[in-house]
RNA sequence: GGGGUAGUAGGGUAGCCUGGUCCAUCCUAGAGCGUUUGGGACGCUUUGACGGCGGUUCGAAUCCGCCCUACCCCA
């Protein structure tokens, strides 16, 4: 049992572990014949609906969802400097209707801000209308040059949530920027996902914003990945698109604003987080099946068995679980594996012995068995659940913790970097500097105001040129 | 950005240089039948492929051209 585990490679081999977990657990199928697109099977695209309903019940707090057109005209893509520089290079671009060139070409969005914010010019006219916070979730495009991955680096980001919101002062979005910071601690809270949040430094913020919020998780290699973002982007593009209102003086003035990102990486970060040698491991409010019932039919008592386990199902289903009943012409171990396979977090084994105890073994996905009595088997379903969802945050969190140092000098850096660790250092932030702890460490600043409850962040002086320095997160990246 | 290697059934490979129907082969793959079922069962039968398009040829997985895709190395 223990010398063969399939031929899913050890989760050691995180690459070959990521890659193989995607199409074994179905997930993607990355066989779509067009470079950097992939396709959901449908269980992976069941965990994404799970994922993005707890995303939008967030929003919907505070936002309110729209949908914009997928194609922006070159002039108003145009138009905003820093932002084309940032994005011209991987453009779509649509040049023909039919067999008819265009007369204004029109760009596939890379990121809808160009498509959105003439709108926002029109909607805009008073102060009343402040703040304005909508969001959408979108596919958008992207023409990678670098390698792509499925659900890491994608030519169709195919699950982008974009919020965009206009305020009235820079003060205000600046609390907007926090806001949507705390809205995705929790909802990475909610994935057991522990992240880190920085402040990106100048050279890597989003084109044409005033300062960039980045919220990365620690995959199992030690890479970072990034999977989340919140700009502030100030004026710059209320001024390129003249997003102004009327103020309570009677006076124009500039909106400001902010966008915010999360894409599928968050499910790429889910998968690799938790995932473990046997397979996919879900959180219970991510998973299309939250318990897997599996009749243990034997011989004469198959209808017994069977019929109580449709009624536990009923039971459970009725309670609001997402149960699944696997009556396959399989083994049980055959059975066990497939379901590990997919993460399914409660695994409920039924058969004579249970039946005749009036009780139900109750297998958890994150090790260890319990009996749990059939009379009261709801209540105990959501207690189990409970410690699952428990184990898999803390199991995450040392993880987490683990793989986080701080560190005093290049060369510690540099031994921390090389043990597959993300260091918080000290950096004055200057370019210079940062030039020379990313080529002495080969591996990239994520950013500074390096926030986190896993690591202590005080400001000390650079590493470099001894300068007063800020807290900065050193770690290579996705 | 530069260079290299490769694409054969669900997955993994051989065959290619030296064209000859290719019965190719392995698997925890598919279908069917039967026996099974408390941690990956077994027997028998069977299906299925040469990345795409075009060319050369009596004949192409094999040779030529273009395209697509993937992987690796270097910057």
């Amino acid at each position: 049992m223990d010398d063969d585990l399939g031929t899913l490679p050890q989760k050691g081999d995180f690459s070959a572990w990521y890659n193989d977990i995607l199409w074994r657990a179905e997930i993607m199928d990355v066989r779509y014949p067009v470079k950097g697109l992939y396709v959901w099977y449908p269980y992976g695209f069941a965990i994404r609906k799970h994922v993005y309903a707890r995303l939008r019940t967030l929003l919907d707090r505070d936002h309110e969802e729209t949908l914009f057109p997928l194609l922006i005209p070159e002039q108003e893509f145009m138009k905003e400097a820093e932002h084309i520089k940032g994005f011209e290079d991987e453009v779509y671009w649509v040049t023909h209707g039919g067999t008819t060139p265009l007369d204004v070409k029109l760009a596939l969005r890379p990121t809808s801000e160009t498509a959105i914010y003439p709108m926002y010019a029109l909607w805009l006219r008073s102060h009343a209308d402040l703040p304005m916070k909508y969001y959408q979730i979108v596919n958008t495009f992207r023409y990678e040059t670098k390698q792509t991955r499925p659900l890491i680096r994608l030519r169709e980001i195919t699950s982008f949530m974009e919020s965009h919101t206009v305020h009235a002062t820079w003060d205000e979005a600046e609390a907007q920027v926090e806001y949507e910071l705390a809205l995705s601690r929790e909802f990475y809270d909610g994935l057991c996902i522990p992240i880190i949040i920085s402040k990106r430094p100048d050279w890597d913020k989003f084109p044409g914003a005033d300062y960039t919020m980045a919220i990365d998780a620690i995959m199992p290699n030690g890479k970072t990945l990034q999977i989340g973002t919140v700009h502030h982007l100030g004026e710059h593009f209320s001024k390129t698109f003249s997003i102004t209102f009327e103020d309570k003086n009677g006076e124009q003035k500039l909106g400001s604003q902010t966008c915010y990102g999360i894409s599928e990486r968050c499910i790429a970060a889910l998968i690799s987080m938790h995932g473990d040698d046997k397979g996919l491991i879900l959180p219970p409010v991510t998973a299309p099946v939250q318990a897997v019932i599996v009749p243990i039919t034997i011989g004469k008592r198959h209808e017994d068995v069977l019929a109580a386990a449709e009624k536990l199902k009923n039971d459970l289903t009725a309670a609001g679980f997402r149960v699944k009943i696997d009556t396959r012409d399989m083994r049980p171990g055959a059975k066990y594996y497939w379901w590990e396979l997919r993460g399914v977090p409660l695994r409920l084994e039924l058969g004579p012995r249970d039946l005749d105890a009036g009780k139900v073994m109750a297998v958890k996905r994150t090790g260890e068995k319990t009996q749990i009595e059939l009379a009261t088997v709801t209540d105990e379903v959501t207690r189990v659940l409970g410690e699952i969802t428990a184990a898999i945050h803390t199991r995450a969190e040392e993880h987490t913790q683990s793989h986080l140092c701080t560190v005093a000098s290049l060369d510690t850096l540099v031994a921390a970097l090389n043990e597959g660790k993300v260091a918080v250092v000290s950096w004055c932030q200057h370019k210079g500097c940062g030039d020379v702890i990313e080529e002495k460490t080969n591996a990239s600043i994520l950013g500074t105001n390096a926030r986190s409850q896993y690591v202590s962040a005080t400001d000390s002086v650079c590493i470099v040129c001894g300068k007063p320095g800020k807290a900065t997160l050193v770690g290579r990246t996705y």
